[in-house]
DNA sequence: CCCGAGAGTTAGACATAACTAACCGATAGA
DNA sequence: TCTATCGGTTAGTTATGTCTAACTCTCGGG
């Protein structure tokens, strides 16, 4: 099986997106030199022409999803006036990067920061805990604007928020869809901004 | 490393619980004989007198685990009075098997149903499949008698509070943590039930 | 025109995983 | 008391995974 639009990449470039996506669809486990090889249909040997270790293509892997998050993280809260447009400019931004890379950053976060190698985890958690932060600061300022409820804790409101996009991946890789990931994005920011119950 | 807590379990409960543990804490990859029979301090070739393959050991964690959450979600159900009350219980008792399994089971569904076992793959998409079932029914009561919102997806309702449990999980496993996964089940709900923001 | 680098190949070294076979000791019934 | 079974051992077999070495082909620059 080749990849899908193998178009112009340079090889080093598709090992490292049939990588993401072997580890995204079908887990660490078969994510294997040989593996990756068959799908660009060349062999095992030839992967380690362009990486060093199997360690290396993981790392570039991390490195190149989560950075792209990050970025376009900042990119929304630079952009939101308010703070709930800020919030919802961050949720819609994170949406549009799932579904470009099919839930990469999510499923990548939870694989890797289980490993025992030190690097991946480091650059995960990290990323991970600077993410929350940035949510967390944002909700402080909803709550002192009187916009976000004042009896939540901020840390959980951004775990929350970041919680209910992975849970959106969950969905997706274990019914084994194909399509979008979220197919009514405003009716998911809706329940995270209103709840599910009627208001009294 | 010794078991934790290994009292008077058989040697075949024990594989079951640090297989489980295996697979939740570093994942399917360092899920092998070797791994978990250190632990138990035999040796590998030991395990397959109580197993006859891996998979089977797989199969057993997942039966254990999914009809363990699968019973205590129907006994929370029919204790409900109120369509509040039933959900309310429904988070309640799945946070209690979280807590006590560790978060095992959302671990395993994602871990699992993306391997090509279609043993695995049923049962699992299975049961989440029924899971979405139960919860969707009981949000569509709330509809019909107006406590839940009526603009939302009954099934996408269900999925983001089985999504928001993920979430937790992933959390905790993102961050590395060991005391509880959710910390004020309260809050939680509470945000599930009314979300982040102030009612105007 | 040559030659070196880049990107492949095959072959193989080495480690580890799953499982089997043959053996062994304790222990519970007959 | 004899013996079969249970649960463990050691020592393999086979398959697979990572990575290296040595070789080949192609192509661009001097």
């Amino acid at each position: 099986m080749a990849v899908e639009n193998g178009e112009n990449l340079s090889t080093k470039e598709k090992i490292v997106k049939v990588g993401a996506q072997i580890i995204v669809k079908e887990g660490l486990k078969k994510f294997t030199a040989k593996n990756i090889a068959d799908r660009l249909g060349i062999t095992d040997a030839a992967i380690f022409k362009h990486f060093k270790s199997m360690d290396d293509i993981i790392l570039e892997i991390i490195n190149k999803y989560v950075s792209q998050c990050i970025n376009s993280a900042i990119q929304s809260i630079e952009k939101g006036r308010t703070v709930q447009e800020k919030l919802e400019l961050l949720l819609k931004s994170h949406i549009e990067i799932l579904e470009e890379t099919m839930g990469a950053v999510p499923v990548l976060c939870f694989e890797l920061s289980r490993s025992e190698d030190e690097r991946f985890k480091g650059i995960l958690t990290n990323f991970v805990e600077s993410y929350k932060e940035k949510i967390s600061q944002i909700v402080k300022e909803g709550q002192a604007e009187g916009s976000i409820r004042k009896d939540l804790d901020p840390e959980d409101v951004a775990m929350f928020f970041i919680g209910s996009i992975q849970g959106k991946v969950f969905a997706y890789v274990v019914s084994n869809k194909t399509g979008r990931i979220i197919d009514d994005a405003d009716q998911f920011i809706s329940m995270i901004f209103n709840g599910i119950m009627e208001k009294r």
